[in-house]
DNA sequence: TGTAACGTGTTT
DNA sequence: AAACACGTTACA
């Protein structure tokens, strides 16, 4: 008997018979779930269940009330059937329960009284996921056997002994994944391992990946048209017919583009020489693994030669290119886990459908390995195509009343997001601008697309484009994807990059920091891959202060993990066709975010602000947002309307925004009104084409009592066509404005502006910079 | 002893 | 396959 907890199988089963027999208020034809035995009871030990970290960032979190569970639960009114833990509560990283002692000696785990990682290891309990024993390593003994460390769920392993006689078993995971793939709300569809194990066709022993980057092909939807730039920089009126046209956002040139791929980096000249001092073999197999693997939980260790086997077959390297855009998202790269992290319980669940059980290979180390994944092209397509319908019901459940009806295209085959760029050209080579790092700041795997960030107006306007259209199915209600991400290494990473003759490198981390802040995101994507110690370095969130996916036209749950993994202080989402259950994901997690930028987003998406806190965020940018107007502005600025745990907090959720940007927005003075009394902190306001803005409009937002009155410095007014000479009296009432942008604003003359200028100049000194475009001179 | 919720069987 | 259901574990 291999159970090492508390109680007895015998006793368990026979009690849970009984027990059922007295409990169950509604007798049920068949065996009650919860008593009958484990189907994998033939293993020898039956499993017990884990408990909750009580530390992961899931485990801390509030319920959130809303969801599936939460709803069942008597606390908020339902009828408390399904007793489950709130999805926005799965923890990442369930534990063994503190009872849970060895098989063997009968002890608990031991590793925290020791300091080597090795020791560690060795005394720490950890349970086979075939045969449900848990045991120290170290009481084990079996000799040549190596156990397979399973690097998603904590003290989870393929015993030596289970491993080494070849059993399988099924793919543990923490609770995070469950919902991930086989419960209400899931973006992540569980696959049939077993089907693709007995695949002989592929390799075998690759575990398919949880999503690849959908491969788009031509598609075409409608589009709501802001206002396009013309080529002299000069805005021009969004036109308002809808315009069609097709577009293959992924064609194979730009595919093969935007793969940073292992194996173009391994045979890149320059990084062979600079790693050739650099310790290779199995850590930097490893890790070159494991960066491919992306979420790496379960890596698998795989030898060169299949490696390359696998890239000479031309088809299988397509589809490993589209798996690996995703897999190669630094956005979504695992720092490599070193033992600290692997064998450690800390959480290290991540998004996660991968199928359940794998094969095995054999590899030389004596000890405990980590399973790699490898993308499966079935697999992927079938999740790719999963995830995509799942956010389409997400979108479709969430989406708020007031988003506009979009009609989008019969879904293809794959039923892929229907995305439109107005302008291929605008779409084409923007190969160039990856230099910048400060545009580019993103990954080019998660780039699909550069934008042209053309900002003829205003500060930093991001330029208006056609809206990616959220992937549209029936409406469905469906819960939170349960997406769970694995933190950061806990440990903090070495200082000197280990070489392999076991002496350390003479250059220091924060040097090598210093050279890779230098580089593009793209470039530290190729650097995660070099070693594990790179990889770490290179995930250092100060390289990622700035992650732009601007015009990205897939959000995936796998970039979603990677965004959070960074903690980026800037995020761009604008032009994007993320959800709101996407969004709402995101902002929970990123407690520092400071920009967010939803240009273009529908309504349905940003309204995941009406219920998320960002307290730390100065820079709002909601430019263009189909559907917001007044309304949603209110729900957008008012308190949270709920007492829930954790939500007392009754100022407005953006209530430190500095820079806010509603360029495009139907707002009138309603919001304006709100905006004035809710924002205390505004600076920088951008109501460029807001039609309805007028002069009472500046009134409002100058008026005496205002905190904007005195915050405000820049206002951009461009194209504001109700907007009139009188409102440049209305800024002499501001104390610290700079910028006044009233460029074509059709009603305002220069002739006013200049007369500002002069009337000021008594106090402030201002000029011209620009036809209307006032600028403090300082 | 009470509450939360894991894990799996049943139902839809 | 998803959703529902619930016995029983884990723990305060």
């Amino acid at each position: 008997m291999a159970l090492s907890l508390s109680g007895d199988d015998e006793e368990y089963d026979s009690e849970s018979e009984q027990q059922r027999a007295a409990n169950r208020p509604k007798p049920k034809v068949g065996t009650s779930a919860a008593v009958k035995l484990p189907s994998n009871r033939s293993s020898s030990g039956a499993r017990r269940r884990r408990t909750r970290c009580r530390k992961c960032e899931a485990c801390v979190r509030t319920e959130c009330g809303e969801c599936h569970f939460c709803k069942d639960m008597k606390k908020f009114g339902g009828p408390g059937r399904m007793k489950q833990s709130c999805i926005m509560r799965q923890c990442i990283a369930p534990v063994l329960p503190h009872t849970a002692v060895c098989v063997v000696c009968k002890e608990a785990g031991k590793e925290d009284t020791l300091e080597e990682e090795e020791d560690k290891f060795n005394f720490m309990l950890m349970e086979c996921s075939i045969c449900n024993e848990i045991v120290h390593p170290n009481c084990l003994k079996v000799n040549e056997a190596s156990g397979v460390v399973n690097d998603e769920l904590p003290n989870c392993w393929e015993c030596p002994k289970c491993n080494h006689a070849g059993k399988s078993g099924k793919q543990k995971r923490g609770p995070g994944f469950k919902y991930a793939s086989n419960l209400p709300g899931s973006l992540l569809r569980e696959q049939k391992p077993l089907k693709e194990e007995g695949d002989a066709s592929t390799a075998v022993k690759r575990r398919p990946d949880r999503e690849e980057t959908p491969r788009y092909r031509p598609e075409e939807t409608l589009h709501r048209q802001p206002p396009l730039l013309s080529p002299c920089n000069l805005p021009r009126p969004r036109p308002e017919d809808k315009l069609r046209k097709k577009r293959k956002l992924f064609d194979d040139d730009e595919e093969e583009d935007l793969g940073v791929r292992k194996k173009e980096k391994s045979d890149d000249p320059y990084f062979s020489k600079l790693l050739h001092h650099i310790k290779t073999e199995e850590e930097d197999e490893d890790a070159y693994e494991e960066e491919e693997d992306e979420e790496g939980r379960v890596p698998h260790f795989r030898g060169g030669v299949e490696r390359k086997g696998r890239f000479g077959d031309p088809e299988e390297e397509a589809e490993e290119r589209d798996s690996r855009n995703a897999l190669l998202n630094p956005s979504v790269k695992t720092p490599f886990g070193d033992s600290d992290q692997s064998l450690c319980s800390s959480p290290q669940a991540g998004p996660s459908s991968e199928a359940g059980s794998e094969t095995q290979e054999k590899g030389p180390r004596p000890k405990a390995r980590r399973k790699r994944r490898l993308p499966n092209r079935e697999l992927s397509r079938e999740l790719s195509k999963a995830l995509n319908q799942e956010i389409q019901k997400t979108e479709d459940c969430l989406a708020n009343e007031n988003r506009q009806p979009l009609k989008v295209e019969p879904e293809t085959e794959n039923e892929e997001p229907k995305r439109l760029f107005r302008n291929g050209s605008e779409l084409g080579d923007q190969r160039p601008h990856l230099k910048n790092k400060e545009m580019n700041g993103t990954p080019w795997e998660l780039r699909h697309f550069y934008p042209s960030q053309i900002t003829p107006l205003g500060f930093n306007r991001s330029t208006p484009t056609n809206r990616p259209v959220p992937p549209h199915s029936p409406p469905k209600c469906v819960q939170m994807e349960r997406h769970v991400i694995r933190p950061p290494p806990i440990s903090p990473p070495p200082d000197r990059l280990p070489l392999k003759d076991g002496k350390s490198h003479v250059i220091q981390r924060e040097v090598w920091m210093k050279i890779f802040d230098y580089l593009t995101h793209q470039e530290l994507c190729v650097c995660m891959s070099v070693c594990k110690t790179w990889n770490r370095w290179c995930c250092d969130k100060r390289l990622w202060t700035k992650i732009d996916l601007n015009r990205c036209t897939s959000i995936t749950p796998l970039m979603l993990s990677g965004i959070i993994r960074r903690q980026p202080v800037s995020l761009d989402l604008s032009w994007t066709n993320i959800s709101k259950k996407q969004l709402s994901w995101l902002i929970n997690r990123l407690p520092g975010l400071r920009v967010l930028k939803l240009s273009g987003c529908s309504w349905a998406a940003v309204s995941a602000l009406c219920t998320s806190s960002c307290p730390l965020l100065r820079t709002l940018d909601v430019q263009w947002v189909e559907g917001l107007k007044d309304a949603q502005m209110r729900d957008l600025l008012s308190p949270p309307t709920d007492n829930r745990p954790g939500q007392l907090d009754n100022r407005c959720k953006l209530r430190n925004v500095e820079d806010l940007r509603l360029a495009g927005l139907d707002i009138t003075d309603a919001s304006l009104r709100l905006i004035s009394r809710q924002m205390p902190s505004l600076s920088m306001l951008d109501l460029s084409y807001c039609n309805h803005i007028n002069d009472q409009s500046v009134n409002l937002l100058t008026a005496a009592g205002t905190t904007t009155r005195d915050s405000l410095t820049d206002i951009n007014l461009s194209v504001c066509n109700r907007v009139t000479d009188h409102s440049l009296n209305f800024f002499k009432r501001c104390g610290s404005i700079c910028q006044i942008d009233l460029r074509f604003c059709k009603q305002v003359t220069r002739a006013a502006c200049e007369r500002f200028i002069a009337e000021m100049s008594v106090s402030v000194p201002f000029r011209l910079k620009e036809d209307k475009l006032l600028q403090k001179a300082s």
